[in-house]
Formats: structure tokens, C-alpha cells, sequence
DNA sequence: CTGTTGACTCCGG
DNA sequence: ACCGGAGCCAACA
């Protein structure tokens, strides 16, 4: 089965444990790929919701971003994933920030 | 096929 | 600190 570009995206992030998140940034270089852009595409398009922690993903400057079912909720379930959120902002993304295996 | 848009990021003013 | 523009790749019309 050939792997789309999203599918590798889904790939790593599925890889992030709870109370971790991840950058779109950090995502698309995980893949090998400088398309963060296209991984928003690939998590907006979000084929595999349940299977993939989207709400996991924020920018890079710690804001949560958008989210498919509204950036409320995202900041809910991150916090309930132990993540602090202040600001609508991560608070110590650095802390939390999972880092990526060579693939 | 071309052109626009987007769950982004970086740099300049 | 805030705003604007350019760059990046994939999906969609």
C-alpha cells in the first residue's frame, strides 16, 4: 500500500504519547517534508480522526491553531491531557514538545 | 492542465 | 509588540 503524504504525517503523530504535544513544523520535518502547510491540509482533511491525535498539534509559537471541530474544544482536550493552556497558548510547549525518532 | 487556498513559519519594518 | 509579505507543499475548483 502506498503511503500518501498525509498518511506518513498521521504516521508520526500517531507516534506522540498523551500529555505530549507536537508542531506542525516539527511534523513536517519528521517526514522529511518543509510543507507545513500541507500538513494542516492532511489533519484538516483528517481521514483518520480518531485514529490520529490531531488536537495534539499546535504552532510552533505554542497557540493552538485551528482545529476541525473548533480550537475551544482542541484547548479542552489538551488540558485534559495534562497540558497547561494559558492565553490560548500552550504554556511550556518546550516541556511538553515530543520529540520525533529518525522517522 | 492552471490558479487559488490553507489546521503554517520565518523575516522585515 | 504588531502587521505585512514571502516561502513552502498538497489539495481542490
Amino acid at each position: 500500500m502506498k503511503k500518501s503524504f498525509y498518511d506518513r504525517c498521521y504516521s508520526s503523530l500517531k507516534k506522540v504519547p498523551k500529555g505530549h504535544v507536537t508542531t506542525y513544523k516539527a511534523l513536517a520535518e519528521s517526514i522529511h517534508s518543509k510543507a507545513v502547510r500541507a500538513v494542516g491540509t492532511a489533519m484538516k482533511r483528517n481521514k483518520n480522526a480518531p485514529k490520529v491525535p490531531c488536537h495534539r498539534v499546535v504552532r510552533s509559537d505554542g497557540t493552538i491553531g485551528e482545529y476541525a471541530f473548533g480550537k475551544l474544544k482542541k484547548i479542552a482536550l489538551l488540558k485534559k491531557e495534562g497540558i497547561e493552556i494559558e492565553g490560548g497558548k500552550v504554556k511550556n510547549l518546550k516541556k511538553y514538545l515530543y520529540k520525533f525518532k529518525s522517522r
